[in-house]
DNA sequence: TTGTACGCGTTATCAA
DNA sequence: TTGATAACGCGTACAA
């Protein structure tokens, strides 16, 4: 049997006793509009035949695709997969399909996949960007293509931003080490390249020490080809700091991080670990490590809602817009140094719930 | 600007002063039948006019999509996901792209969106099925449509199966234990239900304990309602128990045991712990958690492969096919009793590495 | 090598 | 309330 023998329009019109017309309106959601026989009719011919309306050729006479595209830089990245999973269910909800394109952080498979989602006339698409297909991605926006960037994002490109508030993410992390008594901070990053979120991270972090007299602070990346890098850094660290702690730029850091210090034979919490993005094992790996935690159902809705609000939009364009949603702090043992507390003096400031 | 104004292949023709026909060759992959002038031409109109082929006229018109819908039960598992990963892959390799649908393990959603990839007329399925939607499922194949089942397996439905060599796995998991000197093995599981790989699980489990006289085991399920039911059920087995370790079903159960037994101030490794389903956490949590890792991506990419071979096979409909990996084995220290050799006489079988 | 004409399955427009 | 007909954008015989 070839790919598919399917029913059309035409043959349950025929079967129905009924004109192509009537059936798609049967179909079209304007029933009420039928007589309640020819309702019938039509419902048990479609029945018969296993009727199923052929959505591409819909969306070729009405321009709608019904179809919402995505691009996801990295695709094992839980971060990635929580955000799609809101991204979805809203579309769903909406009535919209998902249409999903994985780039593993390469440009070249970045630009093949936006041809391709372009190509099936989506009608929005979510981008989580690894490199920057800066001009691809403008001349979609000229088409009217409305484009939402995720957590990362483009300034040349002119679309809304959904993600997450960087800035008050690094304060949390700031004022929560401090409270907890550490003094020595060790920002750990993948290299920033284009990525906005690290940049922006990064910069916040030097910003707020530059504040803080009682705190020192360094910023060191992990390179992805080294995979002793994380022990070399942190041995380094360890060996001068004073209440030290260490703060993951995201999941992959705060991985290599854990690993590295149980390396070390370092004791969390003795050593202080607060990671951006909340993990499965995190509260599991003894005694459980402290994280900023992105809500990342919601930023997926988010950006499904923009989207929609872009298609709906009468009006002329509005300027990009940016929705940005703070982090929840989840304080867990890694970042308790007062369990630690022997020879320092009780300097530590209170922890304030 | 509403949602698009693309250019059409006619504008293109005309604005390259050719004919509809040679665009569409251009693009059609058949440049070489075109003149290099007439070639030139139409590369420059494109160019200027931003054209992009309409996927879904072109659908339409030789009812090839060129899309592959996959249903996932529950996209935040990242078993899924792996294996979503080499399903993209596999797809993107082979000129197709990926229409995905998560149903949260919820019947209804699942019909719905199966409704939905049938409707964009999919070349082909890929299913993780929650419920069993066997006649939506039965009805599509058919159709013609080709059906690839992941994982878990539906008699009912005449589809290709890939998955986990599940009775393998369970043989290597009982062999290793074994060998470690673990003589009280639990079986923890999820309810069943409908999912064959647990009841298979399970079966294999049951049949080779029933032939092992030194090792006594037992089988319990952890119902999702009761957030505290792994720590109950795991104190009544260590009440009695000798040796014990337990057998986690999936990843899901992993992480739940090992939360219970932490709880329960359990020593991993004196408690014996091997879980299906390798995950990032595993060897971070001390000393490490054995697992059987599943061959995630080359399950992906067998599905997709397997979809593609029935698509281009012109002979008539062959019978279902079964594809199964073998698990592959990582031995970490949740299961080296060795290491809290102390009162047992030396009975350990050698570990064969 | 290039162009003409028709049909894919659907919706929109208009008329009955 | 219903039906006929013309697009939608493209591929493909077939003819030139």
């Amino acid at each position: 049997m070839r790919p598919s023998r399917h029913a059309t329009l035409l043959e349950v019109a025929r079967e129905a006793n009924a004109s192509k017309t009537s059936v798609s309106r049967y179909f079209g959601g304007e029933r009420e509009r039928l007589s309640p026989s020819l309702q019938r009719r039509i419902a048990q011919a479609a029945r018969r035949l296993d009727y199923r309306p052929n959505q591409m050729a819909r969306g070729l006479k009405g321009g709608r695709s019904r179809l919402i595209g995505m691009l996801v830089a990295d695709i094992r990245n839980p971060y990635s997969v929580a955000v799609m999973h809101g991204v979805e269910q809203a579309c769903r909800e909406r009535g919209y399909s998902l249409l999903v394109g994985n780039t593993g952080n390469d440009p070249a498979q970045e630009r093949t996949h936006l041809a391709l989602l372009a190509s099936y006339r989506v009608e929005g698409l979510v981008i989580n960007a690894a490199g920057s297909p800066g001009r691809e991605l403008q001349s979609l926006a000229d088409q009217g293509l409305p484009l939402v960037l995720l957590d990362r994002w483009l300034e040349e490109v002119e679309a809304d931003v959904v993600g997450l508030d960087n800035a008050l993410a690094v304060d949390m992390a700031i004022d929560h080490l401090r409270r907890q008594g550490y003094r020595s901070l060790l920002f750990l990053s993948e290299p920033p390249g284009q990525a906005s979120p690290r940049q922006q991270r990064w910069q916040r972090f030097e910003q707020r020490l530059a504040g803080e007299p009682n705190l020192h602070g360094e910023r060191r990346d992990l390179s992805p080809g080294e995979p002793d890098a994380a022990r070399e850094i942190l041995q380094d660290f360890l060996a001068w700091a004073e209440r030290p702690a260490v703060l993951c730029a995201n999941g992959n850091v705060t991985l290599a991080a854990t690993r590295a210090l149980q390396a070390l034979g370092a004791r969390l919490g003795e050593v202080g670990l607060l990671g951006i993005d909340e993990l499965d094992w995190c509260e599991l790996v003894p005694p459980g490590i402290t994280t900023l935690a992105q809500p990342t159902e919601a930023i997926g809705r988010a950006a499904v809602q923009q989207l929609l609000a872009r298609l709906d939009d009468g009006t002329p364009p509005q300027p990009p817009r940016r929705t940005l949603y703070p982090a929840r702090l989840n304080a867990r043992g890694s970042t308790r140094l007062a369990a630690f507390a022997k020879n320092h003096d009780n300097d530590c400031d209170k922890e304030q719930r």
